[in-house]
DNA sequence: TCATATAACTCATATATATATTATATATCT
DNA sequence: AGATATATAATATATATATGAGTTATATGA
């Protein structure tokens, strides 16, 4: 061990690599670093911070770990986008079994601009009556519909979401990003089951009380500020939640 | 880079730690290394298979990320045993929201050997009408019945399981590691939703077509050998699983 | 006997260095 | 202009070494 003191705030008892993780870890969250962005090379960050750099490796390969940053042989580190691909919807296997996962389309018969209800601007840590983008969708495979899929926009942070001109495409969230311009960087989301009420049964075409699936999600753009909250409704018989215990 | 060849069968393009990697997995996988056992030390690694000390930690490192290996500083590298407690299981929220998990008791009406369906034989890799323990469990929170348990056990693989001499506790797999001696390596769940039927309805006292979560599991022993087959029922409404997307 | 110091062994942290692989930009040649 | 070689920069792999910190057994001394 040799070289000189690290130019980062440390703290007692934290190790270094920590403190480099932690020091990333910031720059992300503040916005500094924006998903897509390509951070400064392993050589830059020790360079510029005065540590070793098999320190900013460690640093750099937990938060590779923990999916913040991904990197490419040659190119270098990028800050993670979110991947709606691992939402719990993935295991709406609607559609064959046989494996191939099956594309769900979309529409869209209500979409308005109105006041939030009490429990949804809560959820939002939006005031009270505050304006919503308020959007329904029905997924669709083939000709039988699916799901459903409620969601509130917190109106204030996308501006023109609700005009009809804006065209939404299956993932919403791609309107919102590189339309509006608004970055999406992560989600909270809850499952649980209930059993079909009128409306729901037959806009699904399944009998009144038939068991559905229920994912309440609730995203974040930056500074962890909430802006997006998403109840989808799913028919329980083409829903199946793998994993393994070790 | 100095020293000389690795003693381990390598691969041309496989990466070293890697191969340091599979040759620890295989140890676990055949039983040589057995759930709880001490594994050598990074240096006699290093020295039994002729590769650097930093190579065995990162071989070390990834087997832990994978949950295979614990380490205690100053003690040494253990292989993991299963652990329960990251079930699925552990999502059914029974009992107060408020947060602290709550006990469930169990009792267990039914238990005969018997001679196994053949969907449970199959899935036990079992021959056709293969002896089986047939269990019955019910959990209780309080006085509230909460969920129905069914489990199938390979009877060759646990004997004397079905003797109502041997107790068993509201973990089962504790009588069967520690009083039976078979390990249990693994297990497989699924999770899916459906409607409560008469039986159902009638044991757990919610009404008939209430939603249920079901939670099926395949347990393992060594050698990739399932040994249970499982099915859980419980009321939806007191179920919901909890993640985050990035 | 009992407490304490010590030694030995473990993993954890931190650095340095050499070489390989992958990707990209630049210069060169036809 | 277009193909090809070359240089440069990034991460990946592999090793070596030094020091710190937690654990355990052993020796030591009152």
């Amino acid at each position: 061990m040799e070289t000189g003191t690290p130019s980062i705030p440390s703290a007692p008892g934290k190790p270094l690599y920590r403190v480099v993780e932690d020091y990333l870890r910031r720059e992300i969250d503040s916005g500094k670093l924006a998903p897509g962005d390509l951070i400064p090379s392993e050589s830059e960050l020790a360079t510029e911070l005065n540590v070793s750099g098999g320190t900013v490796k460690k640093a750099i390969e937990n938060l590779v770990w923990e999916r913040r940053l991904y990197r490419h042989q040659g190119k270098g580190t990028y800050v993670s986008r979110i991947d709606f691909n691992n939402s719990l919807f993935r295991f709406f296997s609607y559609g064959t079994h046989s494996g191939n996962p099956v594309r769900i389309h979309k529409e869209t018969p209500v979409r308005k601009l109105c006041e939030g209800p009490p429990e949804i601007c809560q959820k939002l840590q939006a005031p009270h009556q505050s304006q919503m983008v308020y959007i329904e969708r029905v997924g669709y495979r083939g000709e039988t519909p699916v799901l459903i899929e409620k969601c509130w926009w917190a109106a204030a942070l996308v501006p023109g979401l609700e005009s009809e001109e804006v065209h939404i495409p299956d993932l919403m969230y791609a309107v919102v990003v590189d339309q509006l311009k608004v970055p999406i960087v992560r989600a909270e989301e809850i499952l649980t089951a209930e059993i079909a009420d009128q409306t729901t049964a037959t806009t699904l075409k399944v009998d009144l009380g038939a068991p559905l699936v229920v994912l309440n999600r609730l995203t974040y753009t930056q500074k962890n500020r909430p802006i997006e909250f998403r109840i989808t409704r799913g028919r329980a018989d083409s829903f199946s939640y793998r994993t393994e215990i070790r």
